[in-house]
DNA sequence: GCAAATTAATGATTTATTCAAG
DNA sequence: CTTGAATAAATCATTAATTTGC
């Protein structure tokens, strides 16, 4: 008991990014070759053997395939809900109590354009990224009240953070938001943003866009 | 009442998946205008207001970092109790009462700094996402076990644990790896990489919310 | 097989820190 | 030193998934 004798395996940090990584590059259910790999590879950062592999790999494949079906039967579910009447009504929500010092947020504070790669979004109805994109530097209001569901809500009066209210998050996206809230310019592609100093990757926005709409 | 009283934004598979996807790529806090531009589009595969933008990144963010910060902790512990004990100065876990503004933050301060030029795969590729797209409408079951056939999250291995022991999975990799166990079929090498700590979204279980006192 | 009870996820709020102006 | 904005951590609350007893 003192020692933890020979529990279970324990993936380091490094272990369960590279399994991760793995997976996402594609691999489900290595052969015995490759588990033999990938278990020496793995071996470097720490204690592993080719089951710990083997069990990692499918444990992670049912989760990631339990959780897909969930959002499936989730999804339908819905759908069934709304077929039978229209879901558009939402009640209001709880009171707020406490008013919190919510404040404007866009101050137009730091501008930080953020290049993005590449997004290949291998799915996103007409486009979405793409359009994202380039609209990063025109106003973006009018594009905003373009195609969505306009089923603007009725006058929920929600008491939501006075801030986003402000800026219009509240609504179901059909509300422009006020030029004084957003950035002025420099709406970069969708990637981040922020004040510059936390996580988000300030990588190097030196060379690639200037203000260009490349 | 019959049509959901309307409680809580529930995500549609398209909704997350692009969530996901943008998470993936970098976005990690937008500003008001990408919440709008995200929710717009969002909007096509269902209701969704900005909020519940904002509100998915300020909490998928929030528990990964926590994800994250879990796999430390608990790979140090394991490292303490295996090494039996040595007074490394490892990050420990802040305390819950008062934790000193100066070293605050202690496990949450930059070291999740996380860039990515992109989210390409520093392993080979084989279009994960693409797979994971395709299958988001037809039937999932059967789709990802590639020649394989689990189920549920539990393995069963009865008779895998057979053809593990017999090829030697169950040895440390370090310890002895038969050159002629390996079958020359899909096997290939593993570019391996270990930098920076990039983190999915992969659920686990976590008992965060309880000592609920209301 | 179904429905109540349990548990795990996760959307939504609230509270605390942090940093920058003033 | 105080104030205000921004955000991360902690917490609350509800929904979906499991388990359990019939």
């Amino acid at each position: 008991m003192p020692q933890t004798p020979s529990t279970r395996w324990c993936p380091t940090p490094e272990q369960l990014m590279i399994l991760e990584e793995m997976y996402r590059s594609g691999v489900r259910t290595p052969n015995a070759a490759q588990i033999q790999q990938i278990t020496a590879h793995l071996s470097f950062y720490g204690k592993i053997e080719g089951k710990n592999v083997f069990y990692w790999f499918q444990n992670h494949k049912a989760r990631d395939r339990q959780k897909l079906r969930r959002r499936l039967s989730r999804h339908q579910q819905m759908l069934h809900h709304q077929l039978g009447h229209h879901p558009d009504q939402e009640a209001s929500p709880p009171p707020p109590s406490t008013p919190p010092p919510a404040a404007a947020t866009a101050s137009g504070s730091h501008p930080n354009i953020q290049l993005h790669p590449h997004n290949s979004s291998p799915f996103f109805h007409q486009g979405y990224f793409q359009e994202a994109v380039d609209m990063q530097g025109m106003d973006l209001v009018g594009k905003l009240g373009a195609g969505e569901s306009s089923e603007e809500e009725s006058t929920n009066a929600y008491d939501h953070q006075e801030w986003m209210t402000m800026m219009g998050l509240s609504c179901t996206a059909s509300t422009s938001l006020p030029p004084s809230c957003k950035p002025p310019k420099t709406l970069d592609l969708f990637p981040l943003k922020s004040s510059g100093l936390k996580d988000e990757c300030t990588s190097s926005k030196s060379s690639s866009c200037s203000t260009s709409t490349n």
